[in-house]
DNA sequence: ACAAAATGATGCATTAACGTATCTTTTCTT
DNA sequence: AAGAAAAGATACGTTAATGCATCATTTTGT
């Protein structure tokens, strides 16, 4: 409810980026991934900071996977997602800067 | 408190992996993420679904970064994580099969 | 073997995620 | 322009993550 990262709301543009370029509506993923549409609009607007199997169900319904990359390594994932020669959906990555630990 | 997906024993494996693998305890990693030993304990045995922030945290403790990968794109990302021919920890990835909606 | 540190584990209080309901505002479609 | 659908937003009750304290057990180091 008041959440509010840095990290939370790039999760929730990409989150939303990703829906729309599915054509998908709130409360289908909301469906898809056994929340109501509340939670997901606040989770969507980085204002609630979803619990791990919340933010995979939501990650799931949209074709995308939840994973911790080695620091050293997001260079080169990144460098691999950018030509996203187009398989089917959109492209994605997230998570970069921050500091507060919690909340 | 009484989470126990798959997923959530499978990011468990993965912060213990990568904690021994920088030589820092459970306590160590708890203070650098914010949260208290009992938290973290519960969270790296799987038995509890952080919140996000929370593992966005703990990951970066472990100098990790939470990414949200297109599955078309997981097998390339896993095949560039394999043969880490050697930066600076462990390896790391994460997600897979899951399915109950919720908790 | 012994001590110390680390980990496993539990109980209770607090906080925030989540469900349900309802409303308004914006965006599509015709 | 009118209507419908989608999205924004709020309130209140429930549930689980988290903090704090404290135990037992295991591991590590000397």
């Amino acid at each position: 409810m008041r959440a509010r990262s840095d990290a939370l709301m790039e999760i929730g543009r990409l989150l939303k980026t990703t829906r729309k370029g599915l054509s998908l509506t709130q409360e289908q993923v909301a469906d898809m991934a056994g929340i109501t549409r509340p939670r997901y609009r606040d989770i969507e607007a980085g204002s609630s900071a979803a619990r791990t199997t919340t933010l995979i169900n939501i990650a799931r319904a949209l074709r995308l996977e939840l994973m911790l990359i080695p620091q050293a390594m997001v260079p080169a994932v990144d460098a691999l997602l950018q030509p996203h020669d187009g398989d089917d959906d959109l492209p994605a990555f997230v998570a970069s800067p921050d500091g507060g630990a919690n909340a």
